[in-house]
DNA sequence: GCCAACGTTGGC
DNA sequence: GCCAACGTTGGC
């Protein structure tokens, strides 16, 4: 069993998209770091929702990995925004997960909150210029973060 | 909207 | 294989 992290822009696709339909393919990943951890997720892994690029960026909720990695079609779809010309159909470039809603939290653990936390201070996404999209959490991290969240979860 | 940080591309 | 140029991410 793990812990992940995957980011979203709400505006794109929010924790109430997810929770409308239960279950998601996570498309547009277009990062080599990011699809290898995606390779690595099994179903059931814990995953922090987190909406990046708002107002009060943080963690929103959580998720798991309802099924494992598999080509992203997207990426063969011209008319998609993430089609990838440079991907052969042979040996496809990207990947995706499908992930399945857990829960929404009462309010947003924010980006702000976790960096004052002494405990996170060596967790990927509270450090500078950390653009990842899909990052692995430590158990320790995860019952940090769970332990604060649970105090308005 | 700005811009720092970072990843990717492509010429050499 | 280096690295400058470019594009993207994402906080602010």
């Amino acid at each position: 069993m793990a812990y992940w992290l995957m980011k979203s822009e709400p505006d794109a696709f929010s924790i109430d998209d997810l929770e409308k339909v239960d279950v998601e393919p996570w498309d547009g990943v277009r990062n080599y770091q990011a699809r290898n951890f995606m390779r690595q997720m099994q179903v059931g892994d814990h995953i922090f929702f987190y909406h990046s690029n708002t107002k009060v960026p943080g963690i929103v909720g959580v998720m798991t990995v309802a099924k494992a990695a598999y080509p992203d079609p997207t990426q063969f779809n011209p008319e998609s925004k993430y089609y990838d010309p440079k991907s052969d159909p042979d040996k496809p470039r990207w990947d995706l997960v499908e992930v399945k809603f857990g829960k929404k939290w009462q309010q947003v653990l924010s980006l702000q909150t976790l960096k004052n936390m002494p405990e996170l201070a060596n967790f990927k996404l509270v450090q500078k210029g950390n653009r990842l999209s899909v990052m692995p959490v430590s158990e320790q991290h995860w019952q940090t973060i769970m332990q604060v969240a649970s105090e308005f979860a």
